[in-house]
DNA sequence: TGACAATGATAGTATTACTACTATTTTTGC
DNA sequence: GCAAAAATAGTAGTAATACTATCATTGTCA
């Protein structure tokens, strides 16, 4: 098995759960499970069924689904961030890691060997369906205190500085990266549930989806900024 | 009292909570509750206690709170499509219009003296903190056939025909209203919650800071269809 | 007056989210 | 090498939530 983590915000969880066994096996089904039953339906009692071990165990690791939830998008964003680090790291202007960074936002996601306890694809599409509700909550701002949206903030960070590069003049790089991160995952969401919110057809290869999904982005992205 | 009101789809509801004295205090009773309480805290029991009522008398007009939250936030898109109306009708082109129409928006929304039982400016907050939870659920697809979501797709629809009318060449007009209907209230919150997602600051007035989302917000549709 | 709609009152269920407590295993200090 | 302490697993229970079923009362209009 692969050693490669991420070290993530200690506040997200009451123990390591990347320092046990049951702790991966964990983090490992709940993915899988959220991505089949959605959050509401997903429950520490289910998963500690799947699991072969009991609610307080799993209480042990996560002080509840919530922050599980939050521990799964936060790796989700090291992830991301660790991906356009690599996508990035030999460019040489800042237009074209601009566009390299958003590509990676916008593409298929596929099973990352690098990481083996992560089912990528199924986190993926948990960002999709789930992110909102780290934040809607009435937690927020605590939940913001404890740094638990750090991981997010540092990806919108890093993007928006190349906008930064390219228009310094430019008067809202974080807002305009956080609403095309956020859109990118609307849009995928929009396509399977509510294709009139969008112009991507269904009817094609995910492949040809995410091909679109990028065009769409980029256009906003340099057609808001090139002004 | 005034008696004018939308017409909305009656799958919103069991019993047309507007037809009865009972059914309007509930609307207007949740909305201040859930504006307060939030959607997760708020429950039909909490309802009962402040309308002087009971639980089973709410079921009456609602099969739950998810439907309610439903029934709200298309009171909302229906009433901010009679405003788009009133602010479009006599202007001559379709830039104007589509101007006019994200100006309705993103201004900061206030107590609408023509719809005397809702409370515009806390339904407002409701559907900047608790639009998501109508479609992320398990039950988006059967919701959306039941037509629940018809308000916001007709709303996307109007905007995105006056993006038709200037730009016809572009691609994804519904994909880009809908992202920046949904970016706008996203702005609001992260604003309030999130101030590093924005650059909108939260250190001016609230007229202040919605005039600087109609920046931003008309900055990215016309920047990306005018490309 | 009497049918019928609207509402109220009472009670009950399955599930959820969580906690207190006990049992067992593992680690560690001498 | 072994007792004490720490870590972990497992059992049982609770309060709240999201309903549902049933029956009683009130008001009203025909």
């Amino acid at each position: 098995m692969s050693q490669l983590t991420f070290k993530l915000n200690e506040k997200l969880y009451l123990k390591d759960p990347q320092a046990t066994h049951l702790g991966q096996r964990v983090v490992q089904k709940s993915i899988e499970m959220i991505d089949i039953l959605g959050f509401e339906q997903f429950t520490f009692k289910k998963l500690a069924v799947e699991v072969s071990s009991t609610e307080p165990s799993i209480y042990r690791y996560f002080e509840n689904k919530h922050r599980l939830l939050h521990y799964l998008t936060a790796w989700y964003w090291s992830w991301l961030d660790y991906r356009i680090d690599k996508a990035t790291g030999n460019l040489p202007s800042a237009e074209q890691k601009l566009r390299a960074a958003l590509q990676v936002i916008c593409e298929e996601k596929k099973y990352d060997p690098t990481f083996d306890h992560v089912n990528e694809e199924a986190l993926h599409r948990i960002v999709i369906n789930e992110l909102e509700k780290t934040y809607l909550t009435k937690w927020v701002d605590t939940d913001n205190q404890a740094g638990l949206f750090s991981g997010f903030k540092a990806l919108t960070k890093k993007i928006s500085g190349f906008i930064g590069e390219i228009a310094p003049a430019y008067h809202f790089p974080n807002s305009l990266v956080a609403t095309v991160m956020l859109a990118a995952n609307e849009q995928m969401f929009f396509i399977q549930h509510l294709p009139t919110l969008s112009n991507i057809e269904k009817n094609q290869s995910i492949a040809e989806q995410h091909k679109q999904l990028s065009v769409f982005i980029e256009g906003i992205v340099f057609g808001t900024i090139r002004q």
